[in-house]
DNA sequence: AACGCGGGGTC
DNA sequence: GACCCAGCGTT
């Protein structure tokens, strides 16, 4: 094999990474409980998503064994609206585990890591890189745009050899002394630099001088990847049901979608008033009025929600609805964590609670 | 290898 | 609208 162009990289990408890397929280001071965190919320998040997440989460459980004991209730609150909730879930397993059978201390390992519920290649290799200087590279999507460009590479990057390929290639050329530098700096290009879809900025890029994307003038269409498949469309109808001033929330199962989030009762199909009506009257509802919300959309990865929202006004507390609470205003917000697909409706509770 | 799993930013 | 993002676990 040619002598790979890879190994150019390092030299320029630390020197513009040195001027360059952004200020951010779990930076400051890497201690691996700090890098395991925020690489789990930084899985499919964006960092300015993740920072407020971040410090909120550190405050109010600095410690493995802090998170190890929290109440699930707790983690999906401090979760709330970030997404993706099997991740504290699984990090909330991973930190009994590392209490259990690694005396608090997240092991030093590449291997050990992987074990772990939550922390999959690319985890593996930042915490291990970042946290503890182990040399194991970090293959993210930044890093495969970038590489792809650099490389000019037309491979499918979401295939599993592709992502093979780029990691063992990085490993041979990892700056044994600043492997948590390098794996972060390749990724903080991409973020800043290298950036998606016709926004790249080659002119600021430390790189473009043994770019073979820009060279041959196709970064722009790189990297290539596979079609998404398209969503489905489910029509629901959302209930906001009002009784002696609190709010009636049910709380979803353990498997699927929002997975443990409390949620607004509602049901399949899009319901006009009528049959609104009807259907909690079958239910056992004593109903005083029914006040329409409005439609409302909301875009998940895989299904697109169209939601028909009433405000509904019971007589009595007495309604049942399988794994139901009646909540106060302030409950709901302090207490329960509700997925920020409800938003629309959840918005207009203070209102409803006032006629 | 394909699929389910959130939410927000950008053009 | 479409695309993308510091991916992982399940099937």
């Amino acid at each position: 094999m040619e002598q790979d162009l890879l190994c150019k990289i390092p030299g320029p990408l630390l020197a513009w990474y040195d001027k360059n890397a952004r200020v951010l929280p779990w930076r400051q001071d890497p201690q691996p409980y700090y890098v395991w965190v925020s690489e789990i919320m930084l899985q499919q998040t964006r960092v300015e998503a993740v920072k407020p997440y971040f410090d909120r989460f550190i405050t109010a459980l600095p410690t493995v064994a802090a998170l190890a004991e929290a109440p699930e209730e707790q983690l999906l609150k401090l979760w709330e609206g970030l997404g993706y909730y099997n991740r504290v879930r699984n990090l909330h397993k991973a930190a009994k585990i590392v209490m259990e059978n690694y005396h608090g201390q997240l092991p030093a390992d590449f291997e050990t890591l992987l074990t772990l519920p939550g922390i999959g290649k690319y985890s593996a290799g930042a915490i291990a890189s970042i946290a503890y200087g182990i040399p194991m590279p970090a293959v993210d999507g930044n890093v495969l745009r970038v590489t792809a460009r650099v490389l000019a590479s037309e491979e499918d990057i979401t295939k599993e050899q592709v992502i093979y390929d780029i990691s063992s290639r990085l490993q041979k050329i990892l700056p044994r002394d600043r492997v948590g530098d390098f794996n972060q700096a390749l990724m903080e290009l991409g973020a800043l630099i290298c950036l998606p879809v016709g926004k790249a900025q080659c002119l600021l890029c430390p790189l473009r001088h043994l770019c073979r994307g820009y060279e041959q003038g196709i970064y722009m269409e790189l990297p290539k990847k596979a079609p998404k498949k398209q969503r489905r469309i489910e029509d629901r109808t959302v209930f906001v049901i009002i009784s002696q001033q609190r709010v009636l929330i049910a709380k979803r199962g353990e498997k699927g979608l929002l997975a443990g989030l409390w949620e607004l009762p509602n049901t399949q199909g899009a319901m006009d008033e009528t049959q609104c009506r009807e259907y909690l009257f079958l239910r056992g509802a004593k109903i005083n009025k029914i006040v329409s919300l409005g439609k409302a959309k909301h875009i998940f990865s895989h299904v697109e929600w169209h939601m028909t929202g009433y405000g509904v006004y019971l007589e009595e507390e007495n309604f049942p609805w399988e794994d139901a609470v009646w909540a106060s205003a302030r409950e709901l917000g302090e207490s329960y964590a509700l997925p920020t697909a409800f938003k629309a409706y959840t918005g207009q509770i203070k209102k409803l609670l006032c006629e």
